[in-house]
DNA sequence: AGTCCACAGGAAGGGCAGGCGA
DNA sequence: TCGCCTGCCCTTCCTGTGGACT
């Protein structure tokens, strides 16, 4: 066996010239000083959230737009100022930061609760208590707090599409009950018709602001990705049009600022990696790919088994290439399902089951699943995949090392 | 105009795993 | 260890629906 030598490996590495001098700031965990394109957002807050300098509650605001617009890095940059100012003028302010999709953390009442409990440095058990008693420790732990609460849901829809909005009624309803604890809540949302998924009253608690965050054009990504490369490429390492590659691929989808900086930060890595000199155009497309792979196989990971059996099903469907080119229904799925789980002595779940993993697969963005309807023949799903047939293959395959079908 | 197909998808609840306090 | 709680995955039962067919 040929003895390879890591001690090799680093020391090649060692001897690349770095193309970042700074990663850091083309992650989404950065915070810039400056937020190009965001100034009327940024002084719109500002003056929302600048009466609890005067210990007044500021008004509940919803801030809307798509992913990568800016929403939370405003309003964390909002906050962080306004908390700085607080503290200079002596004023009670605490301001607690959710993410409502986290998984674990915050995707149901209890765990939300929990969560700011804990941020509220008040230990509580992850589990085992009621529902009731996680609102009363939340609410003991607030009731004496003389000064302004911020309470900042980010990713809001996800939190009301999984528990409704009961949660969010409870919290609005603090104000009413409390008289010491001035109470704001901001949420976020990238969903823009999602408050009309909410109860009226909650609604109209809820949205006393509103604030809109457009999507970024390509020229604006440009802008945001050119101050970003300054502090964080190295001088002469892109190529030129590499940056605006990556911000007209991303204006395409959404524009999305946060897929413009992974898209320059994968590319920049994928290029240090080869120890190329500069980033490339054709690094971009490299990066593109691997993002999208990255992404798609995080996310069948964590499905169940299930649903990777129903995506085992689909894919070698579609990896048959007989010219047929009939179109995949959801009968069609449960049916070839079915016949591989008896053929490996799986159970096997439901048509209704099914229906909803097929739903799944489509929000995830691994399959397209439109509802048609075949008239006399029924209304069912047209099933086909939204990703690439070599990713899909791979993704077979690693499906099939899993459950070794 | 009415029928009927093949589902979509809502509602309610079961069973199990896992965490907690007593 | 037991009882209680939540989360997750699932089933059962049900109503709703778009459009080809009669």
């Amino acid at each position: 066996m040929s003895q390879f030598s890591l001690e090799g490996v680093f020391n090649e590495y060692l001897k690349t010239d770095p193309i970042f001098f700074n990663k850091q700031a083309l992650t989404i965990s950065y915070t810039p000083s400056n937020i190009p394109h965001r100034e009327r957002q940024i002084k719109q807050l500002g003056i929302i959230l600048a009466t609890a300098l005067r210990g007044e509650r500021p008004s509940n605001s919803f801030i809307y737009g798509s992913t990568g617009t800016g929403k939370t890095l405003v309003t964390q940059h909002v906050c962080n100022a306004l908390e700085e100012k607080s503290k200079q003028l002596n004023k009670n302010l605490k301001i607690l930061y959710v993410n409502c999709k986290m998984k674990r953390v915050s995707d149901t009442e209890y765990r939300l609760l929990a969560y700011l409990c804990e941020i509220n440095k008040l230990e509580v058990p992850k589990t085992g208590l009621a529902t009731e008693q996680i609102y009363k420790y939340f609410f003991d732990s607030i009731s004496n707090y003389d000064g302004v609460l911020i309470i900042i849901l980010d990713e809001i829809d996800e939190l009301v599409s999984k528990v409704g909005d009961t949660i969010l009624y409870n919290l609005t309803r603090i104000n009413q009950d409390f008289k010491k604890c001035k109470l704001s809540i901001i949420g976020i949302s990238n969903n823009l018709s999602f408050s009309n998924e909410m109860d009226a009253r909650v609604k109209s608690s809820l949205s006393e602001e509103e604030l809109i965050f457009p999507p970024y054009n390509a020229v604006q990504l440009t802008d945001i990705l050119k101050h970003r490369a300054e502090i964080s490429i190295n001088k002469g390492r892109i190529e030129d049009g590499v940056i605006e590659k990556c911000s007209a691929l991303s204006a395409q989808e959404h524009g999305d600022a946060r897929r413009a900086l992974d898209l320059l930060r994968v590319a920049g890595e994928l290029a240090e990696r080869k120890n190329k000199n500069k980033i490339t155009e054709e690094d971009v497309d490299v990066a593109q790919s691997k993002i999208d792979r990255d992404r798609i196989n995080d996310a069948i990971k964590t499905q169940p088994k299930q649903s990777k059996l129903i995506l085992y099903t689909i894919i070698s469907y579609f990896e048959k290439d007989d010219d047929e080119n009939q179109n995949l229904l959801t009968g069609d799925v449960y049916d070839k399902y079915i016949s591989l789980c008896k053929k490996i002595k799986q159970k096997y779940i439901t048509q209704r089951r099914l229906s909803d993993i097929i739903s799944e697969l489509d929000m995830l963005g691994i399959i397209n699943a439109k509802i048609i309807s075949k008239g006399r023949y029924g209304r069912t799903r047209e099933i086909s995949l939204a990703i690439p047939l070599s990713t899909a293959f791979r993704i077979k395959k690693s499906i099939n090392q899993d459950l070794e079908i």
